[in-house]
This record gives structure tokens, C-alpha cells and sequence, in this order.
DNA sequence: AACAAAGCCAACCGCATTCGA
DNA sequence: GTCGAATGCGGTTGGCTTTGT
């Protein structure tokens, strides 16, 4: 189960950890802390480097660290929270107490990268049907709605037909970002999207009606230069009626410099 | 029963970031 | 501002266990 190599030429051992070292560790934590890993231990008596111990402390000798098997709660929220944060295992573990990063790592590299990945599949026919319901509802609006000037920042309306080499297939819609003066927005168009911070906490962050509200806010004609071309060729509807538009939403979270739609791939 | 393949997970490695001199 | 040490993070490895043939 576990390496179990000798000691290197320094004399520092690696592999597995015995009990022995284990309560060595424990104990010196317990009674002194760790105030340097380097340091430590030399004066807990262990001939491992600091690094090995900070990884066997905090991997599993830590007081409030479980052992037990991950619950169908801590697989669900692993899961939700990868979906959000990507591999940003530290992050993760940061909002499951008692488990580490590598053990949720291994966790999702073991069992539920799989199951994420045919959710996936599912999402991405989602996302197909979803692209090509708004696709029609552009057109249905071009249809209805005068041309938009190209004099503003971004050319939502599209005064070209042609779908963007970088996005040919529209399953891939959620993903595909222009660059560029074609139909780039710059940060001051939408600032209560751009202005939305990283998750602190994630339970506390707002839900559906806040950033509902915040889109609401984007979309008031009070507000500045450039927002007018938007509420003109989106609808609050339109943005916020499906996973596509909800994984755009997310895209402009992430990407906070720029926000680069794809409006044109679906003219 | 014996062997091979797959599953699992602790521990290692290298890189990036932070911090103090 | 620069440099080196310490720390943290994510990817990978290696070996034990379980399952399948």
C-alpha cells in the first residue's frame, strides 16, 4: 500500500511512516506545535525531511482528520465544488473539515471523476439543445429587431453571418470565447458581473435571485455607456433560462479582465 | 489455487508562491 | 529590488489489496 524506500544519502528516511514515528510526530505537534517544519524534526527526533512531516500531519495524524469512508453528502459536495473550483484540491478540502486535499484528490481521481464525467456528457446534450434554442430565438429576433449601430464596444446584433473558426460546433458554445475587437465588452460594460468576488464561502454566497438581481441591475437603462446595445440584444431571460447561459455567466466570473462573448458563433 | 489486471491511496516530487533578510 | 529558505499545492508514482479469469 505504501512506498517503502530506505534513507536517502543524507540519511533521511522515506516510505512508509511507522507507529513509532507517527506518535513521535503526534506528540511533539500536540505539545509544541509546529513553529517550523523545517526544524521540526530534529527536535521531535525523527530523521524525515520537514516536508514529509508537514504531509503526514496534516494528511492524516491531524486531530480532527476522519478516516472513515467519504458519505454520499461529501461525494455530492466534492462534486459540485469541483464543478466550480476545478482541481483546486486545497480549496475543496477547505470546505470539508476532517478531509484532506490529498485525500479528496485521490477520492476524485478514484471514484468520482467518472461519474463527473458521464454528468458531463449529459450536460454537454444540455448545453447542444440549450445552444440551439437561443440560436433560434436570435434569429427570431433579428427577424423583429432593427440592426444595432457598430459603433458601440461590442457588435451583439453582427453584422456578419459567419460562424467563428474558433467555436465550430455549437455543443461547444459555453466554452468558445472570441477575442478581439468583433464582439469584445470591456469591463466597465458589466461591472456587477465583473465586480462579483471569488467564493469566500461558498454557503454563503449568493444564489439564483442575487445574481438574478445583479443581471437585472446590468440591464437598466440608467446604467452606463454600452448597456443599452446589451438589453437590446439580451434579455435577462435569454441569459439566465439555461445551463448555457449559466456556464457563460460563469466563464465571465472567472475571466475577470474581459469579457469576450460569442455572440457571433450564433448569428 | 494461481495468476493478471484493476483499484486504491499514502507518499514523493517538482513547481509556484510567500516571506524575511 | 534581489535572493534564498520555507511552505503550500497539484500531479504522479509505487506497492498493497481486491477482483476477475
Amino acid at each position: 500500500m505504501v512506498k517503502n524506500l530506505g534513507p536517502d544519502k543524507n540519511g533521511i528516511k522515506k516510505g512508509a511512516w511507522s507507529d513509532e514515528e507517527d506518535e513521535k510526530l503526534r506528540a511533539y505537534i500536540q505539545r509544541y506545535g509546529h513553529w517550523n517544519w523545517s526544524l521540526l524534526p530534529k527536535f521531535a527526533g525523527l530523521s524525515r525531511s520537514g516536508k514529509s512531516c508537514r504531509l503526514r500531519w496534516v494528511n492524516y495524524l491531524r486531530p480532527d482528520m476522519k478516516h472513515g469512508n467519504f458519505t454520499k453528502e461529501e461525494d455530492d459536495l466534492i462534486l459540485h465544488l469541483h464543478s466550480m473550483l476545478g482541481n483546486k484540491w486545497s480549496a475543496i478540502a477547505s470546505k470539508l473539515p476532517g478531509r484532506s486535499d490529498n485525500k479528496i484528490k485521490n477520492r476524485w481521481n478514484t471514484h468520482l471523476k467518472k461519474h463527473a464525467k458521464a454528468d458531463h456528457n449529459v450536460q454537454e446534450s444540455k448545453h447542444h439543445a440549450a445552444a440551439m434554442q437561443l440560436a433560434d430565438q436570435a434569429n427570431q429576433k433579428k427577424q423583429i429587431e432593427p440592426k444595432v449601430q457598430n459603433g458601440g464596444k461590442m457588435n451583439l446584433a453582427g453584422t456578419s453571418s459567419s460562424v467563428s473558426p474558433s467555436c465550430s460546433t455549437l455543443t461547444k458554445l459555453s466554452s468558445c470565447w472570441l477575442s478581439g475587437a468583433d464582439c469584445g465588452v470591456s469591463r466597465n460594460v458589466v461591472p456587477q458581473i465583473f465586480d462579483y468576488q471569488p467564493l469566500e464561502d461558498f454557503w454563503t454566497e449568493p444564489f439564483l435571485e442575487d445574481i438574478t438581481s445583479s443581471v437585472d441591475s446590468m440591464l437598466s437603462p440608467s446604467n452606463a455607456v454600452g448597456h443599452d446595445l446589451i438589453a437590446q440584444s439580451f434579455s435577462k431571460d435569454m441569459m439566465l433560462n439555461d445551463e448555457f447561459s449559466w456556464s457563460m455567466l460563469d466563464s465571465c466570473i472567472e475571466d475577470n479582465n474581459e469579457f469576450m462573448c460569442c455572440w457571433d458563433c450564433i448569428q
